[in-house]
DNA sequence: GTCTATAAAGCGATAGAC
DNA sequence: GTCTATCGCTTTATAGAC
């Protein structure tokens, strides 16, 4: 039982790196296996519910290391603009200054929406949320705080989208420290 | 002869809209079939290249549409800030207000990206280049220019990812309203 | 718990009748 | 030019040996 709980940790990551590279119905179960060395046996064993299961468990683990690593962090740093500058720091590395594509924006754009439409919401709006609480804290009143955030995230999830598009990763790295400029300057 | 060009004229917009509906991977040929109403021997004798050739048709035309509609008027225009507010009209027309995601951006994003490198490439650097263009007649020095671009089109890629995730079209107005003015502020 | 074998369905693509 | 039938192959998922 620990044996499965531990592995069950490490395969979740490895999933993740399929669904990533090839999108929801791309990632079959044969590169699945290959990446993951499991067989068909074990891995329905660990996800019974199969593909969909893999995916649901992919993107709550997505949406607890965003929680654990950014957004807890926004709210309870001591100064608002330092975790914010934490915040997008975290960003650049995690998606790798755009080599590493956002699953949860790949999956919003797919066929499989419907299919993950919870997830999906929950994690964009604990995203803009904390960003926002952030910018409330910096001056910002409600309604700018709200909308720098939604802003902000829409930046980032379009700088993916034109990284991948032109095959160059300074569009990402321009992008975002213009973001985190326009983000951080005074009220 | 005359009719095969023209029911390929109608039949591509049919395709796109499977295409964007679907993804790349998920438009199968089923889907096509139903969509637009030929059996695979006439889907075949149009595009003896298959799928693949039907989706480059598709990324063609929408590059042509743009082309036509956005790019164009965008140099020509007498006035560079009409041309500008043009765009943001068109844009925001042809993305139905972010109900429509853009088939480009879901195939930078999705796993078929190698096969369609060049169309994307082709797509983004057009619509950027063109816009940099008219900024630069508004007064924006060269660098200023593109990097604007570069953030208006990148933007309109996040919202639509944004809008469609937490199922908002107003995400979407609000987005582009911001941009719009961004890009037309005086330099 | 993990494997191999296999089922049942769906895939893209082709052949041939008409 | 369009259809139906069919070919191989791959898909997800299951069954059963070990």
């Amino acid at each position: 039982m620990a044996k499965a709980i531990a592995d069950r940790a490490e395969v979740v990551p490895q999933l993740a790196e399929v669904f990533r590279a090839h999108g929801y119905e791309g990632a079959t179960l044969a590169l699945i296996t290959e990446a993951t060395g499991l067989g068909k046996g074990s891995l329905y064993n660990f996800f019974p519910g199969g593909k969909e299961q893999m995916a649901q468990e992919v993107l709550a683990s997505i949406d607890l290391w965003f929680t654990d690593h950014i957004y807890a962090p926004l709210r309870s740093a001591a100064d608002p603009a330092a975790g914010i500058a934490a915040m997008f720091a975290a960003v650049d590395s995690y998606f790798r200054s755009g080599q590493r594509v956002c699953l949860v924006g790949v999956v919003a754009l797919g066929a499989a929406r419907d299919l993950f439409a919870d997830a999906v919401k929950t994690y964009f709006t604990g995203w803009i949320d904390a960003l926002a609480h952030s910018l409330r804290r910096l001056g910002h009143d409600k309604a700018a705080a709200r909308h720098m955030a939604e802003q902000a995230v829409l930046a980032i999830q379009g700088a993916l989208v034109l990284t991948r598009a032109l095959d160059d990763t300074r569009v990402f790295t321009r992008a975002l420290a213009t973001v985190r400029a326009q983000v951080l300057a005074k009220p």
